[in-house]
DNA sequence: GACTCCAAAAATATTGAATATTTTGTGGCA
DNA sequence: TGCCACAAAATATTCAATATTTTTGGAGTC
């Protein structure tokens, strides 16, 4: 169990394409609300119709595009309602998949989470100088650490239902970095003070913290 | 906003195949692990491999299917384990909604709960009777009252997380029915408390009374 | 008898071109 | 302006063919 399968999705072209949609979606080179026909995206990201169209399917269950009958496809609208309906979810979703993993994490989940929080704070203070530059990084070691946090509560489901929130909430974040109104002083503390928590087995500050964390995507 | 757009899945031919792999994986015809070989289902369906596949593929997203890369597709397993997570997870987060609805519903909102019990009680009387033959409109009245219950929660995202565990939950109801393992008459009571608590808003009654009737699929 | 290795067979993944259907855009006409 | 018909664009669907990958069934070896 300690290497766990995750199937990888760069295997399979349409995989690809989904992976490479997923991203320019999370960092708004596809801008919500952008008409997405097929034509050009194979222009872009090479495939066939047939393997594009299946990726669109695919990103439109995950709620990054919404698909029309007959009317195709586009990126998913993000609304300031979009976002408050999301936070308010992965708040709800994260801090309870959290308190199961305080349940049933083991020592080694809590270094796992301590690793990742390591390699996060490496990267925040990085992208605060670069925000540019650092972003896949800074984005990638966030999503790893939240994925961390919650790996071992025990329900699968319940893990990929945070992702796909996650993912969702992704282009939001990305959004303020690039305006820079991000408070990274306090997104540290908070974070920080999450982790430490985890070893402690402090339920009441563990959540307190991650929802505070979250919050963050509202701005302010 | 009355008459929400709910997509019609029967639109499309995807959507026609959809439609049909899920009542049958639902009502057991394709039993848990069972190869979907695309040829087969061509066969079975109608439709091109494109199609097919393209539904297989929703059908992933969705949980009913599990899709391993490069070896096709095969119907989602359902052990004992996977039945349990789904429980779990339905009571914790169809409980949250229905906690939203009842902060939120208004008056019209309680009364399309109450017609769905109504619904559901008289599907469940025909249903005791004549198992086989009255399946079908009694899954299909139990599902719109767990929507109707949460529908007034204000979280489209929410309302889809559920609708996806539920879909997952149904092999395992639907089987225990056929097994004739219901206990019919408990689950009235339980039905009826809850509907009667929706418009006194007790919000405690109604949370438990629904945890108890999302448990019952765990036998017993 | 159990095992490894290899080629054939089966199944899956991907693509291209062609057709049908639907939506959208445009101009005439009352 | 409002409406209808018709053309153009986009989408949905299918058929047929090719490329990859996995599975299968021995042949030979220890």
């Amino acid at each position: 169990m300690l290497f766990g399968k995750q199937k990888p999705e760069n295997e399979t072209v349409v995989g690809l394409i989904t992976s490479a949609l997923r991203r320019d979606i999370a960092f708004g080179e596809l801008p919500p609300d952008k008409k997405l026909k097929i034509e050009e995206l194979r222009m872009r990201y090479g495939g066939s119709g047939h393997s594009v169209r299946e990726a669109l399917t695919l990103l439109s269950a995950e709620g990054l595009v919404e698909a029309s009958s007959q009317r195709g496809f586009r990126v998913a609208s993000a609304t300031q309602e979009d976002l408050e309906d999301i936070v308010r979810l992965r708040a709800q979703i994260e801090c309870m998949a959290l308190e199961w993993s305080l349940e049933h994490g083991d020592i080694t989940w809590e270094g796992r989470v301590i690793a990742a929080h390591h390699s996060l704070a490496h990267a925040q203070e990085q992208v605060k100088s670069a925000p540019q530059d650092r972003a896949l990084e800074w984005d990638a070691a966030a999503r790893i650490f939240h994925v961390r946090l919650i790996e071992a509560c025990g329900s699968p489901r319940l893990i990929a239902i945070q992702q796909k929130l996650y993912d969702q909430s992704r282009r939001f974040r990305l959004a303020a970095l690039r305006e820079g109104v991000l408070d990274f002083a306090a997104l540290k503390v908070i974070q920080q003070s999450l982790t430490d928590a985890v070893p402690k087995r402090d339920v009441q500050l563990a959540l307190q913290c991650l929802r505070k964390e979250i919050e963050f995507d509202l701005n302010g």
